[in-house]
RNA sequence: GCGGAAGUAGCUCAAUUGGUAGAGCGAUAGCCUUCCAAGCUAUAGGUUGCGGGUUCGAUCCUCGUCUUCCGCUCCA
């Protein structure tokens, strides 16, 4: 990340604050490492957001409905999802060098280095060993047998180890208020398991027939060794996903088709196309038979907001393996290979999911802006300006009475109760009125309008447009539907 | 986790080789009415990150600790 994006990162985030968009968790206690808090003008935004992807996902498609899972599932979700045996990592330190290794690679390239010198059969038995004792989660004997292997940090050439921890990316807790009896559950790590254990439920309530989609949003949580990047990468962040439900073979056109309906999405926004590429997945994850991610240019860099997934029947058919109940669907289209209805098979599912948490931080990204202007006397000046899309601004509409009296409050709060039944709107008669302005930019509100004399005369205001700063006036009747065209 | 840097008002920063903290902006209230932040007045706001030590006295010296940022590592 070059100086100047640094500081335009360093930048966004101080203005988050100032402005109450976010603020460190647990502040006056010094805060608590990656967890952040929403403020009045953060919440706004990111429910915005959220309601638009929302709108975007169910309203806009007749075969996608949603649901709202709890947080809590039964532990076996986990097992069946992989995450249980994924999402932990016995990790070892080597006390001379500090380096933190997997327990599992160490002894990997242990067996790579056998197999050159053509000793096929230890490598093989040493692997057979680890997989027995990473199963059993026996780390003393993990331990005992790296260093019969004699292996060494490649740093310090030591076998001087620490005893192997546990590095568990999901975080627990007890069901149960007896000590004891209670049983560890998770927080959930990922949404999507609550749409695939009530995949049937949904299915035969709304009366779904594939292809169609399951959409949820809510919150998720991952351990995270390093979270830093601010709300890039938090440890309880808020997931907009949707699994949309297929019939197999059917996979490679419905990704694309996902593929390019999400990145329509975010150009929908208005967001420049050079600000997003495609990522592919090279080493796909356990479940997916195609990935990608959908990245933005982020000051510090390309990154990740949402990926698409071609999830398979791996989620189904392990929760009709554990669960032993059958997650199939009856598919009476007519395949007319056969002449016959497809019949009962466990759908593949293609997974939209996006960071709720990361498109918040995209907006602040895209959105912020220094400007140098030059004022109408020659001398120079700056403003600070949130250019964020009006459909998601967190205020759509300032209503300033030029002063404080002469019946221009009068005027305002007339105007004030008949716009805020229909969209967001911030009432303020104090201080002049280019600062009001100013303010607003700062939070991004896309207009303001004021109240002066002419208006007591003639009934017309003036709207001044955040982008442009341009001004014109209009008839005090026409402000209500100006500001609704532009959402 | 390791290394480096920094912590003083909401923000940006002062405080003479150690003498018990100030300014600008911002905020709030009032005045003034002027369509692009910087007219006037007043008020609030700090155990100088926290805890020891040295000293008559610590924002300053010293030790520990916490937090943040940067780099490495880790993760994906």
């Amino acid at each position: 990340m070059s100086t100047q994006q640094e500081n335009k990162f360093q930048a966004i985030i101080s203005h988050a604050k100032e402005y109450g968009f976010v603020f460190p968790s647990s502040e006056i206690y010094d805060g608590l490492s990656a967890v952040y808090d929403y403020g009045p003008n953060g919440c706004e935004l990111k429910k915005n957001l959220r309601d638009y992807w929302w709108k975007s996902m169910t309203q806009l498609h007749e075969n996608i409905v949603g649901v709202d899972a709890a947080i809590f599932m039964h532990p076996t979700t986990w097992k069946a999802s992989g995450h249980v045996d994924n999402f932990s990592d016995p990790m070892i330190d080597n006390k001379d060098s500090q380096k933190r290794y997997r327990v599992d690679h160490l002894l990997e390239a242990r067996a790579d280095a056998l197999r050159e010198k053509g000793a096929e059969k230890e490598a093989d038995a040493l692997i057979a060993e680890m997989d027995r004792l990473l199963a059993a989660e026996d780390f003393a004997a993990l331990k005992q047998l790296i260093a019969d292997q004699q292996i060494v940090c490649a740093i310090s050439g030591t076998g001087n180890w620490t005893d192997i921890r546990q590095f568990n990316l999901m975080f627990s807790t007890q069901l149960g208020s007896v000590a004891g009896e209670a049983d560890t559950i998770y927080l959930r790590p990922e949404t999507a398991q609550g749409i695939f254990v009530n995949f049937l439920n949904v299915q035969k309530t709304a009366r779904m027939k594939i292809p169609f989609g399951i959409a949820q949003t809510g919150k998720a949580f991952r351990n995270e060794i390093v979270a830093r990047q601010f709300i890039f990468r938090m440890r309880e962040f808020e997931q907009m996903e949707m699994q949309f439900f297929i019939r197999p073979g059917t996979q490679k056109e419905w990704y694309n088709y996902w593929k390019e309906t999400r990145l329509q999405w975010h150009l929908s926004l208005g967001i420049p196309a050079e600000k997003y590429r495609y990522h592919d997945h090279v080493k796909l994850a356990h479940y997916a038979d195609a990935a990608l991610d959908i990245e933005y240019e982020f000051p510090f860099g390309f990154k990740e907001v949402e990926g698409i997934h071609s999830r398979t029947d791996f989620d189904l058919k392990n929760h009709q393996e554990y669960s032993k109940k059958k997650q199939q669907y009856f598919d009476n289209d007519i395949d007319e290979a056969t002449g016959k209805p497809y019949g009962n098979y466990i759908p593949y599912v293609i997974e939209t999911s996006i960071g709720l948490d990361r498109m918040f931080l995209l907006i602040l990204s895209q959105s912020y802006e220094e400007e140098t202007l030059t004022k109408e006397d020659g001398t120079a000046d700056s403003r600070v300006v949130m250019r964020i899309p009006a459909k998601i601004a967190p205020n759509k509409l300032a209503i300033l009475p030029l002063v404080k009296k002469d019946g221009l409050p009068e005027i305002a709060r007339e105007l004030m109760n008949e716009c805020k039944q229909h969209f967001k709107c911030f009432y303020e008669e104090k201080d002049a009125i280019g600062k009001r302005y100013r303010r607003q930019d700062a939070i991004g509100t896309p207009f303001c309008v004021t109240i002066d004399h002419q208006t007591k005369e003639d009934s017309t205001v003036t709207i001044r447009h955040r982008d442009s700063m341009l001004q014109e006036r209009i008839p005090i009747s026409k402000v209500k539907e100006i500001v609704q065209a532009a959402l």
